[in-house]
DNA sequence: TAGATTCGTAACCTCGGTAGTTGCAGTTCG
DNA sequence: CGAACTGCAACTACCGAGGTTACGAATCTA
């Protein structure tokens, strides 16, 4: 990813939030988790929002829950609602070129494969899994 | 990687160079293939040279050329020659919250399994592959 | 109803990384 | 010596991310 800390920061949110499934929390407490400001917390809302993941709500005593079930939510959801999409980018060879022509095709061949190998993998790992790990006895009686 | 295109750049050259192996080729007409500025391909060719897959020779009739066999080039060679090593960047949770204090750990055990899922089907492509998708008929008769 | 609380979003600044470009010293060959 | 290269430093332009402020809209409570 080159990149950026908003999947960290939304895998973080997200853990935070299936501890209290039913309470909406301020974006300012989750501020304090994640040790960053408001409005970064909202913007990564807003992209587990519109992908479903969380339910939002204005006024007093508003906030953010979990709309499904942290079993339900993998951490390859959360990388495509946060991220960008694409692990590699490509330069702009020269078609004129003999090479260059075939080289976004031959690359085609092959770096797809990574980068489904790589989802696969976050697939296979749900946010429960992570909440688990920080918080055991949270899971103790179930 | 949010990230650069240097590793399908540098993938281009290799191929290129890969098609006369004998030859030094200067970065002027590496540059005509790759479609940038020469300078931008020497950046790139210093990496590889640091790591030992390309050797290249100043003065009239230098350039770059292969200083191993494409074949013994795997893709994650190059990646890690012009990459940035981390997929994932981390935030910087709050580590007075019991929460956060846990998330880095709890991440550091799923996120590195999808790396190294990344980096074996990196590891499996040579430079010979790609070569090969680009112009199979310089392989035709080996 | 008024006021407090919270969200959503736009606007702006800053910072870091990348590509592109120029310039120049050093090397090699004819 | 001069031409054609590399290697590298320096500079600019650009883009995306994070941080911050601000404001309208929604919601609850006194």
């Amino acid at each position: 990813m080159g990149q950026s800390s908003r999947f960290p920061l939304a895998v973080h949110v997200l853990v935070a939030l299936s501890f209290r499934p039913k309470d909406f929390i301020s974006s300012d407490s989750l501020s304090g988790t994640v040790h960053t400001n408001p409005v970064v917390v909202r913007r990564v809302v807003a992209s587990l929002r519109r992908a479903g993941f969380v339910i939002s709500q204005p006024g007093v005593a508003g906030g953010v829950r979990l709309a499904k079930l942290a079993r339900r939510i993998s951490l390859l959801d959360v990388y495509r609602a946060v991220g960008r999409g694409e692990l590699f980018r490509m330069h702009n060879p020269n078609r004129a070129c003999p090479i260059g022509k075939r080289i976004p095709a031959a690359l085609a061949e092959f770096l797809p494969k990574a980068e489904r190998a790589f989802e696969r993998s976050l697939a296979g790992v749900a946010i429960e899994d992570v909440a688990r790990k920080v918080w055991p006895a949270f899971f103790a009686t179930k």
